[in-house]
Parts: structure tokens; C-alpha cells; sequence
DNA sequence: GCCGTTTTCGGCCCGACTGTTTTCAGTCG
């Protein structure tokens, strides 16, 4: 099993011990031990099978959840959880991610209504029988049933990174068959939405039809929904993403790259356009109507080319403006990964992360930054252990001194600063002018007013030591939706004053998202890529998603504060960079 | 349940808000 499914195994008892009321710091034990395996560099199958080691040596690990891992390994779950899920149904689980509703709410519906269920939840709220409940009112039904509406808009989806995760499990797999020319993800995937439906591989070569039955034969398949010689579907382990294979003949690879990538919006332009050109579009090629000779479908470049169009890069592909762009030669040029110099935003031990600055520093070093920027968590965070203005400035002598020792990275000495109710910032000014960056975000009160929430945002945007606006709209996705605010008014104001939004490249926020970007930028915003990480691993893996996310709202490097190195960053007095 | 130890027991990040109370439990981050 791998260490995702374990740690997901031990997340969920967590949260069912937790409904069961059981003692909190055991609960805790739980929910650390899922998080240290699900980052965990090694399978824990293997130092499993290994004599020579002992999963105890993890910390975090101890004599008990090793026993419950030694059994996970033999019959894939355990006493414990068995034991809680002949308690409560594990649908239960499902209704924790209602907001307004915890572990105690939860458990009390089920005693009290043998609510297990979503639905169930919503007919007790219509009914009115919530507010029957001790410490239960007409609010709160009110609340969770838009949040359930909110969540049913949002189930079937994925994040984008589980896409990418899936895809990279799946195509190294199918290319163990031999005898493939190209195998490759299309679909909303490719064209980087920050969520997926479904995720969609092509397959081209001799053996493809062998690529197939591996396919639906995989060990993670949960069933299989449809298998014939050019095509199957399956849905793939436990959360059961739906993955499409189609085989296709090599000639017809750019092609159904073309038509697989979508999406549907952007093809039915592009047929239209064949169809004026006497042609017809498919997932084989570009054909003559006339004769039916083929003109283009081995590569995509050959089939925008034969359409008269400049080829498109996949984020574009929405027909939101892309295609008249293209006939017109202006395509922006987007930003790629490898503009990125730096990053600025992300975590460490001194609050909510789980690597030192050190670590961090020496991970970012490794992917070839310039520089990063430390920006840990302000004293409002308390649960984070946030700094006050004494750590903070502490902090920064510290950075300084770092510095001095060449490390082959510039640290700049940073903050992720609360932006309070009143928009006033969580640390005094004095004690943020000591610091090379601040970035000023929101993480409490977010269900004000559209109008007293713009006003907070416009007030942080007056603080003369902010420099980024992070997660500019707090949406979590398939979570929360953005706090209402007027985004223009503020996406203006952090324009006029210097101040970059953020793309916070964490795959659960990618906020802002692309429509905002577009918005923004057409209001002369500036950005930043940032990964928020908050373990080494986080760098490297966060910042693609946040650049795809970029390259959807059509930004160029120039568009984006860390494609700038150090020198141009202090040359540009963007960074007043303390020594 | 983990950890460290002044080593087998006691501590384990906690502050703020909300809606419900009538002094606070539950939720959130």
C-alpha cells in the first residue's frame, strides 16, 4: 500500500475517534503519524519488509501506531478502524467537511436523528429540526445548507495536482508495455484547471492495444467501466477518479492531442474554422472534405498551422480570446517554469512549518533559486505559533547574518503578516520596516460584508511595508469558495500602490485563479508566484501548478515579480533589501 | 498515542469568534 492510502487510513480513524469523542491528544497521535507517512521519503511497505528496520525510528512513530501500520501491511486496515466503523457508518465522515459542523455536531445528529448522510443532513435542516438540537439554531441550518450546496457543486472533482499525481503513477506503468511511440495526459489536465473531472491518456504504437489490457489491469483499478480495441475508462483507487485510455494510430497523434485537450469550447471554434476551409476536424486528423486526403494530424503544430492559426498553448485553450489572438499573431509569450528566480513566500519550523530555514534554503538552492523569501506566520496565528514583533525583528538580524556566510542563495528576511479585521496589520510598522518583504494576508473573519471586507483589504494595501498581497481571495479549493469583496477595486488599489498579488501556488488554493489573473493584469496588477510551502518538498512540487495557473491568465515573465533576479529586484527598489 | 525523562508519568501549539447560552461549547485556523 502506498504511504498516501495509509495516511489516509489513519487521517480517517483520526476523524472517526474524534466523532467518537475519544481523548484529544490520542486523536492527535493519529492525524501527525497520517502527515509525517504522507510526506515521508520512503514507501513504509518497504522498511516494513525489512528486518534491519523499524518504523519507530520515524518520529512521531511510536510502539502503537507501528502495530496498527504492521497490520495496515497485512490485511489493509485494521482492529481499530474496524472496530469505529461498526460504530459509525463511514459516510459520517463525509458530513465533516459541511462547514458549521464538527465532530460533535456530527455525532449528535447521528444519536440523535441517525443522520449518516449528506441528504439526511439537508432534510433535517429543511425540516427544521436542527435548531431542536442543544446549542443549534436557525443560523446554523441555514449555514450548512449552503455549504451543501456548495459541496455538491464540487463533487466529482479533483484537484489538479491529484490529477498530476495519478497521471505520473499511470503513464510510467503503461509505458512498461514496450512498444509505444507516445503516451501523454490531455484533457482539463493539460490545460492546467485548477480542478479535473476526469483525467484523459493517449497512447500511440504498435503495442497500444497490450497498453489497454495493462491498463484496466492495473492493481489500483476500482472497476472497470468500459474496455474495447481503441478505448477503456476505469476508475482508479479509492477515490475513484474516472481515467480514460485511447489508443490511436501514430499519424493521428497531434490530432487527438488537439481534440483530448480541449476544451470542448475551444474545439467547436477550431471545426468551425476547418469547416470554412473546406476541411473537417477530428480526433484522426484534418481531412479534405473533397477527397478526403488528410492535411494535418501527426503533430498539433501541423494542425493549427493547416487552420491558419498559430499553435496554442494548452492553458489558452477556453475560447476566451485565444483563437482570435492567434490569427491575429498575438499570443503572449507565457511565462515558463524557468523564468522563475526566487521564492516568496513559504514556512518554516519557527511557526507552521516542518523544515528549518536552513532546509528550505538548501531545497530552493537545489532547484536553482537566487533567493528566497522566509515569510513565517504573524502572532495572530497562534495555533501556528505566529511571531510578534520581537521574533520577527530577531528574525531578520538572524537572516542578516546568514547572509554574511554566503550560502549560495540570498535569504530576504520576510513575514506573512495578519491582516487584521480592521485591516490594520498584526505587527507594528516599525517592526515590518525591518524586514526585506512582507506579505499581508487574511486568515480570520472572512464572512464580513462584500463592502467591510474591501475595505479591510484596501486599509492592509495602505501599509507602506507590504509588498504582496497573499491568497488574495482565501478560496480553498472544492472547500471554500473566495470571501466576497470587490476584487476590482482592490486589484486596482494594490496596482496603483506597488503592491504584487500573490498566485499562491499551493494546489488546494492556486488563488488567485485565472480569471482573477485577467482581470487583474487588465487593471495593471503585478504578480507573484509564490508555493506558501511549508516542508522542502512543497518548493519544487507547488511552484508548476502556480506557473500553469500564471500561464492561464496569460501572464508573461514580465508580468511576474520573481522572474526578476536579485539585482534587479534592489536595482528596481522593489525590495529594499536590509544589510 | 508519542515523547522525554529531574525515566515509566505527565505534558502535549491555543486564541478568537459564533451562536448559543445565561456563562460557554463548538468550530475554525
Amino acid at each position: 500500500m502506498e504511504n498516501r492510502e495509509i495516511a489516509r487510513l489513519l487521517s480517517e480513524v483520526a476523524d472517526l475517534m474524534e466523532i467518537g469523542a475519544e481523548d484529544g491528544f490520542r486523536i492527535r497521535s493519529y492525524r501527525n503519524a497520517a502527515s509525517t507517512i504522507e510526506s515521508y521519503p520512503e514507501r513504509i511497505d518497504d522498511i516494513l519488509r525489512n528486518p534491519e528496520r523499524k518504523v519507530t525510528d520515524i518520529p512521531g512513530i511510536g510502539k502503537g501506531i507501528a502495530a496498527v501500520l504492521e497490520e495496515i501491511g497485512q490485511r489493509g486496515t485494521f482492529q481499530k478502524r474496524d472496530h469505529l466503523l461498526e460504530q459509525y457508518p463511514a459516510t459520517l465522515l463525509e458530513l465533516l467537511r459541511i462547514q458549521g459542523l464538527g465532530s460533535k455536531g456530527v455525532a449528535l445528529l447521528y444519536q440523535h436523528y441517525k443522520v449518516a448522510t449528506i441528504d439526511d443532513l439537508e432534510r433535517i435542516c429543511k425540516e427544521q429540526k436542527l435548531r431542536e438540537l442543544p446549542r443549534m439554531g436557525a443560523k446554523l441550518e441555514e449555514k450548512v445548507l449552503k455549504s451543501i450546496a456548495q459541496y455538491r457543486q464540487r463533487a466529482g472533482r479533483f484537484l489538479l495536482s491529484f490529477g498530476k499525481k495519478t497521471a505520473d503513477e499511470l503513464i510510467p506503468y503503461l509505458s512498461e508495455t514496450g512498444g509505444l511511440d507516445q503516451i501523454a495526459a490531455a484533457g482539463s489536465l493539460r490545460r492546467g484547471k485548477d480542478t479535473i473531472g476526469d483525467l484523459d491518456l493517449l497512447v500511440t504504437g504498435p503495442k497500444a492495444p497490450e497498453a489497454l489490457e495493462c491498463f484496466v489491469n492495473h492493481p489500483k483499478v476500482h472497476a472497470v467501466l468500459g474496455k474495447g480495441p481503441n478505448k477503456a475508462s476505469i476508475q482508479y483507487g479509492l477515490e475513484g477518479l474516472q481515467v480514460d485510455l485511447r489508443a490511436l494510430p501514430h499519424e493521428s497523434y497531434g490530432a487527438a492531442m488537439q481534440y483530448f485537450t480541449g476544451s470542448k469550447e475551444h474545439n467547436i471554434i477550431l471545426r468551425l474554422r476547418a469547416q470554412k476551409l473546406g476541411l473537417t476536424l477530428n480526433e484522426y486528423g484534418l481531412f479534405r472534405v473533397d477527397n478526403e486526403q488528410r492535411v494535418a494530424g501527426e503533430t498539433e503544430q501541423d494542425v493549427y498551422a493547416q487552420l491558419g492559426l498559430a499553435w496554442i498553448p494548452p492553458e489558452l485553450r477556453e475560447n476566451c480570446g485565444e483563437i482570435e489572438a492567434a490569427l491575429e499573431g498575438r499570443l503572449p509569450k507565457l511565462v515558463e517554469l524557468s523564468d522563475i528566480r526566487g521564492d516568496l513566500h513559504m514556512h518554516t519550523t519557527e511557526t507552521d512549518g516542518r523544515a528549518s530555514l536552513e532546509e528550505m534554503a538548501e531545497a530552493a538552492r537545489a532547484l536553482g533559486y537566487e533567493y528566497v523569501a522566509i515569510t513565517d506566520h504573524s502572532k495572530a496565528l497562534a495555533m501556528a505559533n505566529g511571531l510578534d514583533e520581537t521574533r520577527a525583528v530577531a528574525f531578520a538580524k538572524r537572516v542578516r547574518e546568514l547572509n554574511k556566510n554566503g550560502l549560495g542563495i540570498h535569504i530576504l528576511s520576510g513575514l506573512e503578516c495578519d491582516i487584521r479585521r480592521d485591516g490594520e496589520m498584526d505587527l507594528a510598522e516599525d517592526a515590518l520596516a525591518e524586514l526585506d518583504i512582507v506579505v499581508a494576508s487574511i486568515h480570520s473573519h472572512m464572512n464580513l460584508e462584500s463592502a467591510e471586507m474591501t475595505d479591510r483589504m484596501l486599509r492592509a494595501l495602505e501599509s507602506p511595508n507590504v509588498r504582496i498581497l497573499g491568497h488574495p481571495t482565501g478560496r480553498i479549493l472544492m472547500h471554500r469558495d473566495a470571501y466576497p469583496f470587490d476584487f476590482e477595486r482592490v486589484a486596482a488599489e494594490a496596482a496603483r500602490r506597488n503592491v504584487y498579488l500573490e498566485i499562491n501556488a499551493s494546489p488546494e488554493r492556486l488563488d488567485l485563479g485565472s480569471a482573477h489573473i485577467r482581470t487583474a493584469k487588465s487593471l495593471g496588477a503585478k504578480f507573484a508566484v509564490s508555493t506558501d510551502a511549508h516542508q522542502t518538498k512543497h518548493l519544487g512540487f507547488n511552484m508548476p501548478f502556480g506557473v500553469i495557473t500564471a500561464r492561464r491568465g496569460w501572464l508573461e515573465a514580465g508580468d511576474i515579480l520573481n522572474t526578476l533576479s536579485l539585482k534587479q529586484l534592489h536595482e528596481a527598489n522593489i525590495i529594499r533589501i536590509k544589510v
